[in-house]
Parts: structure tokens; C-alpha cells; sequence
RNA sequence: GGGUUGGUAGCUCAGUUGGUUAGAGUGCCUGACUUUUAAUCAGGAAGUCGAGAGUUCAAGUCUCUCCCGACCCA
């Protein structure tokens, strides 16, 4: 090794304090510490502990050195507390650190201090410790006591770090802990009862997000990540348990942004013999409930707006909603056109396929942004709402509603559909239109509705999610400031490379590309050679549309498939279809024409192949 | 997906129209000091300038590709 990098070179430093502690007979790393006393407990009652003997343990996290004295900070949970050491105080038990061998110790190295509670002649409170042990030998220099961490991505790969040098950035997620503990006392001083449900699932229902897939060895069988745990609380109610919760984990394979994170959180309930008026109640009474058990408070400041949690929260149903903001009733429409229009004199020039689709969409365009204060918007059109139960004056309408708050959508929850039948029915209709858009794929779960058939009690459930919750009561605007240890792309640093002495990161499950072209794609397949290893094969569509028109004047467009199921950890990408067309064509007619193509060349001769595998196709 | 922007010492950051051997603070190492609060003073060591390629007599700086982030937009 010719050159060492300079943090081999400190993190050798302090292996060998590890080395030079052991030969003195202390272990650098012993079993337990004897701590008697948090440091904020002394330094709130300091009256009361002054002279008593007290035992603190914590990280170090400054050092002053002035020859026969020394000071240090130590840092625990509850916050800090000076070490005022003297070298006529310190005794050198056996395992404790003389006062000559303090320079073993290095900031950052978590201590453990026994001595007399007192004050500096300048005021510090202090322990003037009689024995001082270390408890854990850090090798790796703590970031500038001042500045701290600066750099975003530093943080959230090494949160631990961060929030040892910013208390405030701690204390977020402190009360994101209590949220959920609050939310569990809440629910169970009201008689519910909280279930584990499974988070891989044979089908994923309960949503229309994208879902993560994974395979269960044991079983040989592909299986979903869950997007919702509902079908499983409703099952629980058809077990005979009238009120249920769960605190799950929900993962979406679907975008990241500073309000969506592909794994989060919702506490869901459901509860029997009730309509979505009860929840509306629950949830109104749970936000109130957390802002004074948990933040002893019920005004808050969200995104640049000041809302009382202790005020009753404003009831309102979708169409009503819009006709407030807009002045347009959609309701007396008497046809999807009439309703499109009504959309156009808005602005909004998305043609709707049905009238209730049209009010949802004015909604969501013209209406979520104003609503500011707490707010419940109940009776979404039926169709937005397949699993919901129609409402007994309105069956275009469901009994469902949503909660806004400072213009952003904090929870859906409605009156579940336990007629087995009307649900099948709206189940499988949902799914045809779903499949003629080819966009998602949409499972039926047929032991699902056979629960239903064995009768499940009129229930209703909400679903708020933990996350967005914790946002607006503590402020943050970024989903990245709740989640302790947020999705980041796996890295090796030389740093760590130099140290473990390893070149690459462990690659589990690592997906390789192999590239193919049609032909051969095509031959393979024909000759059995290339077979499917999984139930169903995903399949992406790549595609360019070059700007410019080749010499015969036509437009082009190129790609390639990315299909993942037919070899175990490697990613097919099959190149060379191409497609031509006569005049210029917009970038989604270009996608649909490309798509039929990549269909006919692809999907059938699969099909044709493989009977009984299943193709799924997903866009960029 | 589009636009903007960043990666230089463990940490926080400078680095000019391309031009000596890439700097500062802090931290680290050595020494002095019995009341500090980012202690002070003296001395010292420390860099794959995110990775790779290119242009050039000469690249932290210019070009291209890639990696990892951030911000804004849809």
C-alpha cells in the first residue's frame, strides 16, 4: 500500500487507543455501563443533586484540555452534561482511565462518569468525575462539532450522525414514535383490538398502486408486497372481532417525491355495525387526541397555514364541494358530454368517460387546493369507488369521504361494499375498463368475495397515513424528514472500500442485463431454449421518437422490451423492433402505435408459446 | 420523464480568463497551560479534486459518458 488515505490513517490511530486500553487491562468495549441518572434530570434539579454522587454515560462530545484539568461534554438522550475533570480527583481503578491516559479517549467514544454533581466557577453545571470508563471506542471521526452534517445525501445515508448534532432533527423523530403510540391508546381506550396482517400477499388489492413483486422459495411462488391491508381487516371483522387495527407497512412501486415514499405507513381500522359517519367522528376525535396528548397543543402551523385541531372540522359532500368553489352543479347533468363541457368552461380539457369521473376530476382541479382547514369531503361518485357502498338516497354516490388539510389529501375511508354480489359485479367491471387501458393490472381475489359470501356485518374503516400525518404536525414538508432511514441507492465509498478491503457492495438478487436482438429473441423462444422461469413475465417498453425525419421524409421510432421473468436475476432486453410512420405523429399516438407493434411481436408469440403465462405490460 | 444545480482533507467550505508543489477553518498528531464554553498559544502531518475518456505544452477548472445526490416542474 503505497498511499494511505487519510481516514485509514485516523481510524489506525484509534485502533491502536483500542490496543493500548487492552494492555492496560480495560476492554474497550465492556458489557453494560452503571448509569444511575439521565443528564437532563441533574441539570433540571441541579438544587437537589448538587454534591450527590451520580453515574452518566454518553457519547463525548468535545474535549478541552489544559494540562491538569480537562473538560468534555457528554451527550445521552435526554442532552448534556459537562465532565469537569481534574487530575487530583481521578482515580485509576481498576478499569477506569487515569487521568495521564485521558488521550485514549477520543471525542466521539462513548464514556461512562462517576462523580460529585457541581458547578464550574463560570456556572457549568458539571460532574467532577472520581472514575471515568469508556463503554465503546468510536473509530471514525464524529463531522464538525460546529457545522455539523451539511450534505443532504451524508444525512440521510448516515441519519445517526445527524441527529446526534441536531436535537431538533431528533426530536421529529421522537414524536413520530409517540404518534403511534398515541394512535394505539386512542384506539384501544375504544375497545379495538390491533392485528398483525401480512405484509407479502398472493394478490394485492385494496388500491390500484404498482406493486412490488417477490418470490417465495418455499412455495415457488411469485407474491406482492402489500399495497393495503383492508381485505385482511374485513376478513377479521367476518371473524367476529367488531373492532380492528393495524399499523402496517404499505410499499408502492410508483414514484419519490417529498411526499410520497415507496414504503410508508397507514393506520387502518375497521369497524362493524357502523357507517362512515362513525369514522368521520374517530378521526376528527384521533388528530385532536394527538395534538394535545402529543404536542400538548392544538394549533399548528402547516405548510404557511394556521390550523386549530381543537375546532370542529367542516362536512361537505364532493358535489356540493365543487358547486361552492365553482358555481357548477354537476349533478343535473343528463349526459357524460354535458358534463365534459361544464369541465371545458373550467379549464380543464380532459374528457371524462363518465359524469362522475367528470366530478372528480372538477374536484380535484378546482377544489382540493382551497381546502385548507381541516376538511371532510364525503360522497365520492360510485364510480371512483368501487369498493364503497352506494349511498341508500343516491347510488351515483358512495358513503366514502376524504380528508383534506392545508389542500392535501390526508386519508380516504368509506362504508365498505359487503354485498357480494354488487361487488363482483362492480369488481369485474373495474377490471375491464382497467384492462381495455391497459395501463394496470388488476387482480380479483375470489377468496375475498367468498368471505363475503359467508356475510361480513356492515363495516366502515379509516386509513390515514403516518407519515403525511406526522408532516403537518411537526411542520416538515419533506417525506424524507419522517422516515428515519429513507430509500437510497446502494453505494461503496473508496473510503470503505480501502478499509474492508473490497471492491464491489454484496450484490443479492442482482439484476443483469442481457441483451438480445428480436431475431435471436425470437429463435431462442422457437427453439425452447429461452423459457419463462416465472409465472408471469413484466414486460417495459423503452422507446425514442427521433426529432427527425430520416431522407424519405418519414418519422422514426426506436427501443427496446425489457421483459423480467424468463431469466432468474437478469433483466431481457430484446432491441431491433422499430417503426415507421408516414407523418409526424404525437408522442402518445407514437407510444400506442409501438405498443401494438411490440404486442403482436412479442406478447403473442409468448402467449402462443406458453399458454398459461401470464405477460404484463407497464410504461415509463 | 423535463429543467436547474451540486460532489475538492473526517466535517464545513474557498479555488479568478486553464498556468508554480490545490488552500482555509475545524478536527487529527506533538508540546505548554488548574475553570473552559467553537478555550488559547507554538509546531506538524493529512487530498484518486465523484469515476472514466478526450482536448491542450498544461485540466479541480473546458468537452463527452457514467455514478450518487439536491431543488423546481409534470
Amino acid at each position: 500500500m503505497s498511499s494511505v488515505l487519510p481516514i485509514v490513517e485516523l481510524r489506525n490511530a484509534r485502533l491502536s487507543k483500542v490496543e493500548k486500553l487492552r494492555e492496560k487491562g480495560i476492554n474497550a468495549y465492556p458489557s453494560r455501563s452503571h448509569r444511575t441518572h439521565y443528564t437532563k434530570e441533574i441539570v433540571n434539579n441541579f438544587d437537589a443533586f448538587e454534591g450527590q454522587t451520580v453515574t452518566v454515560a454518553g457519547r463525548l462530545m468535545a474535549f478541552r484540555d489544559f494540562g491538569k484539568l480537562s473538560f468534555g461534554p457528554i451527550q445521552d438522550q435526554t442532552g448534556r452534561i459537562q465532565l469537569y475533570l481534574r487530575q487530583d480527583t481521578l482515580t485509576s481503578e481498576q478499569g477506569a482511565i487515569a487521568y495521564e491516559d485521558l488521550h485514549l479517549l477520543d471525542v466521539g467514544d462513548f464514556i461512562e462518569a462517576t462523580g460529585k454533581v457541581t458547578k464550574t466557577q463560570r456556572g457549568e453545571i458539571s460532574v467532577a468525575p472520581v472514575i471515568v470508563r469508556i463503554l465503546t471506542k468510536s473509530l471514525r471521526p464524529l463531522p464538525d462539532k460546529w457545522a455539523g452534517l451539511k450534505d443532504r445525501e451524508a444525512i440521510l445515508r448516515r441519519r445517526y450522525l445527524d441527529t446526534t448534532f441536531s436535537p431538533e432533527h431528533k426530536e421529529v423523530f421522537e414524536k413520530v414514535g409517540q404518534m403511534l403510540f398515541a394512535i394505539r391508546r386512542f384506539l384501544y381506550e375504544r375497545g379495538f383490538i390491533e392485528f398483525q396482517t401480512p405484509i407479502i400477499q398472493p394478490q394485492y388489492g385494496g388500491g390500484t398502486a404498482k406493486p412490488f413483486l417477490t418470490h417465495v422459495n418455499a412455495l415457488d411462488t411469485d407474491m406482492f408486497l402489500a399495497i393495503s391491508h383492508e381485505l385482511y381487516l374485513k376478513r377479521l371483522i367476518a371473524a367476529g372481532y367488531d373492532k380492528v387495527f393495524t399499523i402496517g407497512r404499505y410499499f408502492r412501486n410508483e414514484g419519490i417525491d417529498r411526499s410520497h415514499h415507496p414504503e410508508f405507513s397507514m393506520i387502518e381500522t375497521m369497524t362493524a355495525y357502523e357507517n362512515y359517519e362513525y369514522n368521520m367522528d374517530l378521526i376528527e376525535a384521533m388528530f385532536r387526541y394527538i395534538a394535545e396528548t402529543v404536542f400538548a397543543k392544538t394549533l399548528f402551523e402547516v405548510r404557511g397555514h394556521k390550523i386549530d385541531f381543537g375546532e370542529k372540522w367542516k362536512r361537505i359532500s364532493m358535489a356540493d364541494a365543487v358547486q361552492e368553489v365553482t358555481g357548477l352543479d354537476f349533478r343535473d347533468c343528463q349526459s357524460v358530454d354535458e358534463a365534459n363541457d361544464k369541465l371545458i368552461s373550467l379549464g380543464v380539457n380532459e374528457p371524462q368517460a363518465t359524469i362522475g369521473l367528470a366530478i372528480a376530476k372538477a374536484f380535484e382541479a378546482k377544489v382540493e387546493e382551497t381546502l385548507i382547514n381541516p376538511t371532510f369531503i364525503y360522497g365520492h361518485p360510485l364510480d371512483i369507488s368501487p369498493l364503497a357502498k352506494p349511498m341508500d338516497d343516491n347510488p351515483n354516490f358512495v358513503e366514502r369521504f376524504e380528508i383534506f388539510i392545508a389542500g392535501m389529501e390526508c386519508g380516504d375511508n368509506w362504508s365498505e361494499q359487503n354485498d357480494p354480489v354488487a361487488l363482483l359485479e362492480r369488481w369485474q367491471s373495474a377490471i375491464n375498463v382497467e384492462e381495455l387501458d391497459e395501463e394496470k393490472f388488476h387482480p380479483l381475489d375470489y377468496d375475498f368475495i367468498e368471505m363475503l359470501e359467508h356475510g361480513m356485518p356492515p363495516t366502515t374503516g379509516i386509513g390515514p397515513g403516518i407519515e403525511r400525518m406526522a408532516m403537518i404536525f411537526t411542520g416538515e414538508e419533506d417525506i424524507y424528514n419522517i422516515i428515519f432511514f429513507p430509500m437510497m441507492k446502494p453505494v461503496l465509498s473508496q473510503a470503505n472500500a480501502a478499509i474492508f478491503g473490497i471492491d464491489e457492495l454484496p450484490r443479492f438478487g442482482f439484476k443483469e442485463d442481457v441483451l438480445l436482438a428480436q431475431e435471436e429473441f425470437e429463435s431462442l423462444l422457437a427453439a425452447g431454449v429461452l423459457q419463462p422461469e416465472s409465472a408471469a413475465i413484466n414486460l417495459r417498453l423503452h422507446l425514442r421518437l427521433w426529432e427527425k425525419p430520416t431522407t424519405e421524409g418519414n418519422w422514426k421510432a426506436t427501443g427496446y422490451l425489457e421483459a423480467s421473468g424468463f431469466l432468474k436475476n437478469k433483466r431481457l432486453k430484446i432491441s431491433g423492433y422499430s417503426a415507421e410512420a408516414k407523418e409526424k405523429l404525437n408522442k402518445a399516438e407514437a407510444l400506442k402505435a409501438y405498443k401494438q407493434f411490440a404486442i403482436q411481436n412479442f406478447i403473442v408469440k409468448v402467449k402462443e408459446k406458453f399458454s398459461d403465462c401470464k405477460v404484463r405490460f407497464e410504461e415509463d
